[in-house]
Formats: structure tokens, sequence, C-alpha cells
DNA sequence: CATGAGGAGATCG
DNA sequence: CGATCTCCTCATG
């Protein structure tokens, strides 16, 4: 009911890999019947597909909803467009992202369809889904939103978790010493070229971040522009102060996105600041991704919350269950 | 066998 | 310097 995922086919192997991957409703399919593209080789294949929640999580991270913009986007606007520099003549004509989805309602009369009436609520919602969790993973990596500005570890970063996210192979290597903007002004044939195997697919990813950047940028202009902009990504949340993130802010926020996190770690009594990690391993690696800690492990990461022990910060519930921890002051 | 407690030195921003 | 990170020992279910 939340999400509703769609596809196109905008983004070679994306949608497919989405489209199998996320578990679509058979509506949405309908909806916008598209190839349905061959299994990718390394879906559904493994044991993480049959457990679709364990990594669904970080599915909805980024995409369920990427690929419907670009559905909008290849259905909306048929001129070619722009920021998505170089696009390679593939099946389809790669648009840029445009930020209709705010002035929807300016053009009720266009799409007097009923199906593209919903479809563009559907996409403008979608559209605000991937702000919000590409944010979130900008928060986890500490990274910006806009690929332009990442320098060679930012790149690296975003690689091992989209790697780690979408169970790619390892293909960090190939994109060594590579700024954003490097990044940025590679064909999906050159990612292709450095990563055979999952090029395209990093390359879709980067797409999307670029897009949303674009269309960050179009929306901000004129607003939090002179503050620095940094409002429109840092809204609600507390763990924006420059200052290196702690662990224990690391916790809540991942409390914070269920949806997003919801498999790995949640609350078991919120009101009380009960959590439970439910995949110890899953957080470790989160962790070590947003501290640079490539060994991080739950070994470790335990131990450094029972450091909070003595700071009062975290300590162990009055009943003492496995991997069940407890904030001592209010959220 | 994974988890939990906590000591102690190393490391990083 | 503080907040881990890392490694380690020992205990527990």
């Amino acid at each position: 009911m939340r999400k509703v995922p769609v596809m196109s086919h905008s983004v070679g192997g994306l949608s497919e890999v989405y489209g199998t991957r996320l578990g679509m409703t058979e509506d949405s399919l309908e909806l916008l019947e598209r190839t349905r593209g061959s299994a990718e080789p390394w879906d559904l294949g493994d044991a993480k597909a049959g457990v679709p929640g364990l990594y669904l999580s970080c599915f909805d991270m980024l995409f369920t909803e990427d690929a419907t913009w670009l559905v909008k986007v290849s259905e909306a606007s048929p001129a070619p467009a722009a920021p998505m520099t170089h696009m390679e003549p593939k099946d389809e004509p790669e648009q840029c992202p445009v930020i209709d989805s705010q002035e929807q309602g300016l053009s009720p009369g266009l799409e007097g369809q009923e199906d593209e009436h919903s479809l563009e609520q559907v996409q403008s919602m979608v559209v605000g889904e991937v702000l919000k969790d590409i944010e979130t993973a900008c928060k986890l990596l500490n990274i910006t939103a806009d690929p332009i500005e990442w320098n060679t570890g930012n790149v690296q970063k975003w690689l091992l978790w989209i790697e780690h996210l979408y169970r790619l192979p390892n293909a960090g290597k190939a994109f060594q010493d590579l700024t954003g903007k490097d990044l940025c002004a590679m064909s999906e044939e050159e990612f292709r070229q450095r990563s055979p195997l999952c090029g395209d697919t990093l390359h879709a990813h980067l797409d999307i971040w670029k897009s949303t950047a674009w269309m960050k940028e179009r929306c901000s202009v004129g607003e939090t522009k002179t503050t620095g902009g940094e409002d429109l990504w840092s809204e609600a949340d507390s763990s924006c102060s420059g200052q290196p993130i702690h662990l224990w802010q690391f916790l809540r926020e991942l409390l914070r996105k269920p949806h997003n996190y919801g498999r790995c770690i949640r609350w078991l009594n919120k009101e009380k600041g009960i959590f439970k990690i439910e995949d110890s391993a899953h957080v470790a690696r989160l962790w070590g991704l947003r501290k640079n800690r490539p060994a991080m492990n739950y070994d470790k990461l335990s131990r450094s919350i029972r450091q909070y022990y003595k700071k009062n910060i975290i300590r162990k519930p009055d009943v003492s269950q496995r991997l069940v921890y407890q904030f001592v002051h209010k959220v």
C-alpha cells in the first residue's frame, strides 16, 4: 500500500532488477505493463531473495521509486533533455528528470485519463520518497546528495553502499580514484567497461542521484539559497551538527526509519526506549560504512554500546535479552 | 556459537 | 582529548 513501485525500462537492467526484487504489486505492473525483463542473474537466486524482508528494506531505500519517475519522464516529456549528459542511444530516449511533480496541479487538463492522473499522484509521492531515502543514505554515509561534490572517498563509500544494498559484486576497485565529477561524466558504456557485471546498474543508480540533486537544485532555487541550502536536507533530523556522529545517534537514526531498517533494528518499546537489533551483522555493516570502518562487526559495535553503560546513555533493559538495549533518556 | 561484560592499548578527527 | 576501534579474556545460555 505504501509504496507503489512502478517500473520503466528506461534504465535497462534496473527495471528488471527492481521489478523482480522489489516485490512489485500486480496492479502496478499492469498499470504500466512494461516489459518484464528476464530475471537478473543475482536476484531471487540466493538466500536473500527467499527472505525479501531482509534486504527489501534497503531496496526501498532508493528504489521502489526511482524507476517511477523515469517513467514519468519518458512519458511526460518527450523532448530530449539536458541534465543527463550524454545519453546513450539505447532503447529509451533518456530524459531529464523533471520537477513537474510539484506542479502537477497546474496541468489537470493534460491527463484526461484517470490512469494518468493517479499515476501522477503516485509519481509525486514516489519522488518524495526518493528524496527522503537519498537523504537518509547521505546521512548514513556522511556524503552530500549531489554526486558532483564527491571526492574519491565519497565515491567509494557510495559504491560500497549501493553494492551492499543491492548485493552487487564488488566493483569498487574499478572506480578507484574517481571523483564524483568523473563519475558523473561517465556514460553507461564506460560504466560497463569498468564493471561489466554491474556497471549499468551502478550507472542507473547514479543517474537517480544526479537527477535528484538536479531536481533539488531546481526546486530550492530562490529559497534556502541564502543560508547555504542545507535546510532542505537536514530538516527533521538531529544528527546534523557537523560533529562526527555518535553510535547512539546513528542507532536512533536507524530506528527512526523503520520502513528502511525495521528489519535490522526496531523498537520493542519506543516509550521506554527499548530496542532490539534484529540483524547484528547488518547493523554493524551499516555502522562500519558510516564510520569508514570496513572491519566493523557486531563484536566491536556492541563493545562500543557497552561503553555507554558507564556514560548512562544506553543500558541493558531490566529484563536482559539478547540483542536488546535501552536508551536511558527520552528520545 | 553467538552474545555479553569489561580491561587495555591503538587510532582517528 | 574523547569516542570509539580493536583485541582479548572470561562467562553464559
